[in-house]
RNA sequence: GGGCGCGUGGCCUAGCAUGGAUAGGGCACCAGCCUUCUAAGCUGGGAAUCCCGGGUUCAAAUCCCGGCGCGCCCGCCA
């Protein structure tokens, strides 16, 4: 059991002790650790909220788990012995069982699976963010977790592109595959927008990669797999790690046969076919989602149930990160897919887009700000405060890591569902809210462990400074916070609860000299620093951000 | 038109699921703190009709109803 379970639990064996059923809540800062508000027992006990807490207060049992429980006004306030939390909460993290979650079911985790048709834009950035570290928390708690990307090689963008790549010269030559061939990609799209043979021609193009035209298959690989590599070493450089890519082509002749299966929920219009979601007994907004063009080519919604059920296949759970704009697509795909397999658990993380002041970000119009470029622009700010201290050679990898630290958190740091509108300082912020304040503060304390030489003792009797209480308290609380940002598939959880520990941390910093106090508490202060460092270390690996020792 | 989401100081944001004690942070602004562990830090200050109107309740930012504003979706696009 988590150490602030124990805790809890063991205040409500108390009031349970004194006849009173029920469950403390978390009290407010300044107020104990948890609390009983006792208005609800005034109208069956005949007296005042405060008289009830005065009296629960005379009746409870003392207990070492807490040093004091007193009424205040109309509530019962528990405080937390520090002494025993300190020695609780100081020997799990150093021995490492704070850490150790039981070991959970395995989940494919998909996320990003961008069209292939440029390179990622801010816009997009969202998603590699959230989804990635969303695996990294659901490792922490124990999952095994594969995380794919579904490669769009088979619909009417990437015909586009492959379109644009043969027959318009490219205005770019050097570069990245994905910076070089979005120009071929946004052009076309004008011109078939335009002429009504080119949009032919490209449907045609879509078709013959369809049906397996080995020539065109052999030439879509490769320009669409260099386009791909573009945008998988722009994830890697913002920490994104992908364990596998599954192309679209590969699934057709299996979404064929998923199609047979679905025979009696279809309707044919025009010679489209489509699912009934009526026949299948789905209610939805829209009733008609449609599997083949009237060409006979498999559309995305199709080629997504046999992606779902092919996932389904590696496990049980599947989580997907989708903007907003999937909300419809997806409950259709996973009350499709769930119907067909039953065993499978199919759950959404949804966020808004990222905007720009002028409105919504699009590749086909050009209207964008790419993620490299917003790297590239983090980057030489961290170099140029950098060059002010004298890191020497290590400067440009602290620069490097302040860059993707600073945009994964500016994105991490804001509930996934409210809208972000971008702004340059914003996603670049290095002050307050932001991964360099918390980076630096591990930097700190790496600073004092490196001084300072810990001998390994301690007297948990000696940490009884409010800053110092307060800093434990706070890190016990890290299974339940790594917990609750897995049942709500909520990173940002994790990051808030990172600034507030760092935060935390500066008090402490500000208030408790550690290297100059007399050698016992001196050492259990060491003791402290130690273990903070240790779990604000795992903090950043599991957002994905840079632990730096110096910055 | 229908569905979903969002609306908190000048700007950004937490809290809303499980209603409770002074609505917590950050940016910007003003005033301070580097002969002592890293000033990317810290302290203090001003600044809020918690979108609006009803309702439920001893108690509403939080729950319910009705509006308003913004975003997204309602494609033989993905």
């Amino acid at each position: 059991m988590f150490i602030m379970e124990k805790f809890r639990e063991k205040a409500n064996e108390l009031l349970k002790e004194i006849g009173v059923e029920a469950e403390v809540e978390e009290a407010k800062e300044g107020f104990g650790d948890f609390t009983l508000p006792c208005f609800r027992f005034a109208k069956l006990m005949k007296k005042s909220p405060a008289a009830i807490a005065k009296e629960f207060e005379e009746k409870i049992k003392k207990s070492d788990y807490f040093e004091k429980i007193e009424a205040v006004g109309p509530y019962l306030n528990f405080h937390i012995s520090p002494e025993k939390l300190a020695k609780m909460t100081l020997s799990e993290i150093i021995d490492g069982r704070i850490f150790q979650f039981k070991k959970k079911d395995k989940i494919v985790l998909e996320h990003t699976s961008a069209n292939p048709t440029g390179p990622l834009h801010v816009g997009r950035a969202r998603n590699p963010i959230i989804g990635d570290t969303m695996a990294r928390i659901l490792r922490e708690h124990g999952h095994e977790v594969e995380v794919h990307y579904f490669v769009n090689d088979a619909g009417m963008q990437v015909a586009t592109l492959l379109w644009g790549i043969m027959n318009l010269p490219s205005i770019k030559k050097h570069g990245k595959c994905d910076h070089v061939y979005v120009r071929n990609y946004q052009e076309a799209s004008k011109l078939a927008s335009e002429k009504k043979e080119i949009e032919g021609e490209i449907r045609e193009l879509m078709k013959r990669y369809e049906s397996g035209d080995e020539e065109l298959r052999e030439f879509g690989k490769e320009k669409i797999g260099c386009m791909l590599e573009g945008i998988r070493e722009t994830l890697e450089k913002i920490n994104v790690h992908i364990d596998r890519f599954v192309w679209e082509s590969s699934l057709i002749p299996e979404a064929k046969r998923i199609a047979e299966e679905l025979k009696d929920y279809t309707g044919e219009e025009n010679g489209a076919y489509y699912v009934d979601m009526k026949k299948m007994g789905i209610e939805l907004q829209k009733n008609k989602f449609y599997l083949y063009r009237n060409d006979g080519t498999t559309l995305y919604f199709l080629r997504d149930i046999a992606y779902h059920l092919y996932k389904g296949k590696i496990a049980r759970t599947l989580v997907d990160v989708l903007g907003e704009d999937h909300k419809l697509h997806f409950y259709a795909i996973k009350s499709i897919v769930e119907k067909l397999n039953p065993k499978l658990r199919i759950t959404p993380l949804f966020y808004s887009f990222v905007r720009l002041p002028e409105g919504k970000m699009s590749t086909r119009k050009g209207t964008v700000v790419y993620l490299d470029d917003l790297i590239e622009e983090g980057y030489r700010m961290a170099m140029d405060i950098l060059k002010d201290r004298n890191y020497g050679d290590e400067s440009e990898k602290i620069a490097e890591s302040i860059a993707y630290s600073s945009i994964r958190y500016s994105i991490l740091n804001v509930q996934e569902e409210k809208p972000i509108v971008f702004r340059w300082d914003k996603a670049l912020s290095f002050e307050g809210e932001s991964a360099p304040f918390i980076i630096y503060t591990y930097a700190r304390a790496s600073s004092i462990l490196r001084k300072g030489e810990w001998k390994n003792t301690y007297d948990v009797k000696l940490l009884t400074h409010e800053q110092e209480i307060k800093l434990i308290k706070l890190m016990a609380k890290y299974p339940e916070i790594i917990k609750s940002s897995c049942e709500s598939l909520s990173p940002y959880i994790v990051a808030r609860y990172a600034y507030e520990l760092a935060m935390q941390f500066n008090q402490f910093y500000r208030d408790c000299p550690v290297l100059s106090s007399s050698s016992e508490l001196r050492e259990s202060r060491l003791a402290l620093v130690h273990s903070f460092k240790i779990i604000l270390g795992r903090i950043l690996k599991v957002l994905g951000l840079a632990a730096l020792e110096k910055m």
